[in-house]
DNA sequence: TTTAACTAGTTGCATGTGCAACTAATAATG
DNA sequence: CATTATTAGTTGCACATGCAACTAGTTAAA
């Protein structure tokens, strides 16, 4: 078969439907975030809920929760300790460790941007089922499984 | 109820299983195109697809078609012209108006990474049953149409 | 113990993104 | 016909991201 003749139904594929469904609900949380006047990335608000759920983790195990690696982590904590919502604080144990902890600003800004967060979950989750709930996580799972072999293969 | 008190079961949410599903498809693909020694990004893969089903869109045309702004597209579409994949010619009847072209480079390398692209749909979709395959489709299909109404109130 | 290997985090460089302000061109309106 | 509004595309600014090279600190091994 040639290069050519290979037909590709791309419209129907899954992978298009995922990458427009995760844009617009991605827009859909930064104009949330900015009516409510949140000075706040939802980057920034996933890396905030992780220090609300555990505080003082280091940016090895946040950017490892966050899902993204160590030099975009070390950069969105820059911005945010700039804008005085986390510290870093240096390991006494581990001089190259760095502990992250929320300033009470974060905590305050975490707890107002709470809401927003639930709301955006909500407005995903109208009109679905429990049952269409479970599948598509599941299904979602089945993908994420079919390429952890292959990018251990990589 | 007090802000504090307010509980997001984030884990259990449909929205961090789209996250990183997208994320997990992402780094294969690009992984897939460095691979075969594609000098090309997903993003710029999309556009050279658009253009090889229909040659000669306008820029705006092709922003809504591959989900982005005009200025996201501007920049894009330079550096696909500045590796000389594709060409801006300016419309006769609409000074305004850029309508694009693939270059004979741009429809080779198109047709070149179109193995990867199959491949890539081919592994998202293994494992997955022609039913589960509708089944997400349509659920995807509902949490879009949850934010169009809230999009256009906005 | 001194060297080698590894690890945590930072930085340079390149990519992609949206918003708002801008230019140039076209269309609409008085 | 002249002014006004609209439209296509570009650009400045800010954000987020990954890779590879780097620094400094820690651990392992010779």
């Amino acid at each position: 078969m040639k290069k050519d003749d290979i037909h590709i139904d791309f419209e129907n594929a899954i992978v298009p439907w995922l990458g427009k469904t995760v844009k617009v609900i991605d827009y859909a949380f930064q104009e949330l975030l900015k009516h409510n006047d949140l000075d706040l990335t939802k980057e920034q608000m996933i890396v905030l809920k992780r220090l609300h759920d555990k505080d003082g983790l280091n940016q090895n195990e946040l950017a490892f929760l966050t899902l993204r690696n160590k030099s975009s982590l070390t950069r969105l904590l820059s911005k945010m300790e700039r804008k005085n919502y986390i510290l870093r604080k240096q390991s006494i144990e581990d001089k190259r460790v760095n502990n992250v902890y929320l300033t009470q600003l974060g905590k305050d800004i975490f707890l107002d941007s709470k809401p927003v967060l639930k709301e955006m979950i909500t407005d995903v989750e109208s009109n679905i089922s429990k049952e269409e709930k479970e599948q598509i996580i599941n299904i979602l799972k089945k993908i994420q499984s079919n390429f952890n072999s292959k990018i251990e293969s990589l």
